[in-house]
DNA sequence: TGTACATCAGTGAACGCGCGTTCACTGATGTAC
DNA sequence: TGTACATCAGTGAACGCGCGTTCACTGATGTAC
């Protein structure tokens, strides 16, 4: 084969992409390397060429996942709730964030994605912080948003049935877009 | 060997209870049917005379798991909250909540582990709307909180940092417990 | 600019390991008489 | 009540499969002169 540099960096972007949407739809451990290496367009032995494990990649496409998952938070927050907690991102997690896709998972991940993750949740915690949220500058009433909607995505995904999935999204949104707070 | 039918339905029960500790500790896939068998105190090639599968035996401790972990939340909100939301329950998932522990695993398991998970969530909302919570009868703010509390958890150990654990987890509970709703 | 050589991205076969599962075997349980 | 037999829970070895990883090989890239 044979490949220039730049090349090189394209496929490994592609080897990012591609786990970062592989994990979040089937799970850390529900995707091969040989299947992310596949939708990168190549075979598995090219994978070492770019990552020295699987365990490497994890985190890196954790980070990307996450960045991907939270580009969008900085529209108001009505919309972005709607956004987050609509039928559509539940049975898509392959492009929506990470943290309800994969959270549980990276719990018990190594040490250096959970590092990754750690420092992507203080971000957003301290953006929180700054730039408050549309209907509240307390930093606690953003953290305990944001926790209900990552919980809810969870729960709806959790539940194979899409009454009850909705049930869980629409209370949520009532709960955490309700004023008053 | 040879063992009585009485001893054999114990020795189901403790691959039941140990599956739902070990699956809430390390996950379903990061748990083999041998450290289950194990912890139980048998050996591995025993597991066929209880169950068919890994598969089968998933449904059963999630199901187990669930009650385990929801049994306390008769108490008063803001105590449950409070518990809860502690880094006792952060640092211990084995006995604790199984939809924070395992809510993104389940996601990807089978259709019978996400049909319990669907009755077992349906139960929990239904009790919200005929018992309400403490500060509110509002089935909606109801959820939400839930929600609230299953997202923090999962947020909280998706971190390696204690004092970002202990962040979300304070904020949440300064939501969730807030009247004015 | 052209030529000879070294590098190395990606291929495809192969290796080891862990896991879920299977199975022959054992000996206590519990039944039939 | 006692005896002979069938059942079957649990053991430990073995089987297959998938996976992460390794490796010899290829041919285009890119450098040295």
């Amino acid at each position: 084969m044979g490949t220039s540099r730049e090349q090189k960096a394209q496929s490994r972007k592609a080897i990012v992409h591609a786990a970062a949407r592989l994990f979040r739809e089937s799970g850390i451990g529900g995707v091969s390397v040989a299947e992310i290496m596949e939708a990168a367009g190549m075979t598995h032995g090219g994978f070492p060429r770019h990552f020295a494990s699987k365990t490497e990649l994890v985190s890196e496409a954790l980070a990307f996942a996450v960045d991907e998952g939270t580009a969008k938070p900085r529209a108001d927050f009505r919309a972005f709730a709607q956004d987050y907690l609509s039928m559509d991102h539940r049975n898509n997690p392959g492009g929506g964030c990470a943290y309800a896709a994969l959270g549980t998972e990276v719990s018990r991940a190594s040490e250096e994605a959970r590092a990754v993750m750690t420092s992507k949740i203080g971000s957003q915690i301290e953006a929180f912080a700054t730039t408050g949220s549309s209907e509240s500058t307390d930093q606690s009433a953003a953290i305990g948003r944001w926790a209900a909607l990552v919980g809810a995505m969870v729960l709806a995904r959790a539940t194979n049935s899409d009454k009850l999935a909705r049930t869980i999204l629409a209370a949520t949104e009532k709960f955490v877009t309700t004023p008053a707070r």
